[in-house]
DNA sequence: TGGCATTGCGTGACATATCACCTATGCTTT
DNA sequence: AAAGCATAGGTGATATGTCACGCAATGCCA
């Protein structure tokens, strides 16, 4: 798939992709590739983390830990819902979380953080960071932290607009006073 | 987690990220989680392929489809080895790629794209770039893929240099005359 | 040549993810 | 209130991924 010039094979609606984007994507892909496997390897040996009980953790505690509807998690973090059902059921028999049903609409499975599961969150994330730190930031210059937000940002909104999943309960498209704090995610 | 004034919590060894750090951070794994959801989503519906066989499909393709062996595949992919074992033996059951022996030194299993895996990944390609164009570059503005590719750059290069996993076998740090064409993924 | 560590993979058990489908509620209409 | 539809989730079968090991081919060195 590298080359390019394959006599008069059929070509995507919009073109491939120039030579600027390609450069973009295979660094993105690379990125995102390593990045993913180194995070998963550390929480899993330091913390007995998988990055997946990872996300849901903190979805849970930037929500104060309170109560969030599977459907809503799922938005946040990303998931389809049968993702969480299962993930969520395995992570009650670890007592990282608890569910419950909602008083008001019965269909509604509530997930909350309990104590313990906002403890290991707590110690997980002190290396966590420092490895995001160590893998990621410290190899980025300062001055493209900045683009780099942006060019993120924008993409994201794009990709909220464009995708098939239903966007996260707090998603409000950039533009208009977009100057709200984002919540400190991690 | 969010919280940072938590009253003598222990810190990381380099300090918690700050706001602009965290900025950058979380749209990068909101962007990171959607993205991969859809592409995966994408392939599978369109091709029947997952987003890891397109994965394979690809650097064997990079290669020229030639004999590769599963500790390089799995160097340039950022899989553990064993990964790259299973995923190739299914995928072989498939048709889309071969094993074979190296001839060379008999511990070396050699995978190579079989013509209809290059068929298969040909076809794929049409409507995967259509999607990472819709949903990735679409959304960017144009003066912002230059530096997001240098920030990319520059984080993948760090974490080739404190991360776990080998380099892939083409990969040269960068700095010194770095212009050379990286193959064009995808 | 006989150890002996190393390297490259495969394997089996188990953890996770996905897909298609099922149920229970709740909402709307009539 | 009954019918009909939409919504929230659970479930079970199957596909995938991970981990801990094991085995055979090599490399090294005495």
């Amino acid at each position: 798939m590298s080359r390019n010039a394959n006599g008069g094979a059929p070509v995507p609606e919009g073109g491939w992709l120039d030579g600027e984007q390609q450069r973009a994507w295979l660094a993105y892909i690379r990125v995102q590739l390593r990045l993913t496997y180194e995070m998963n390897r550390q929480l899993q040996s330091d913390s007995d983390l998988s990055l997946p009980d990872y996300d849901v953790l903190t979805a849970l505690s930037v929500a104060d830990g309170g109560p969030m509807p599977i459907t809503v998690l799922a938005a946040q973090i990303g998931w389809e819902r049968s993702r969480v059902s299962h993930h969520v059921r395995r992570m009650a028999k670890r007592e990282l979380v608890s569910c419950g049903l909602s008083a008001n609409d019965r269909r509604v499975t509530e997930v909350s953080l309990t104590r313990h599961g906002q403890q290991v969150l707590e110690a997980a994330a002190l290396g966590h960071v420092e490895l995001v730190r160590r893998l990621f930031f410290d190899g980025l210059p300062r001055e493209l932290v900045g683009p780099l937000s942006q060019a993120l940002e924008s993409v994201y909104a794009n990709i909220i607009a464009q995708g098939t999943l239903p966007p996260p309960v707090d998603w409000h498209p950039p533009g208009a006073s977009d100057r709200r704090r984002a919540p400190g995610l991690t």
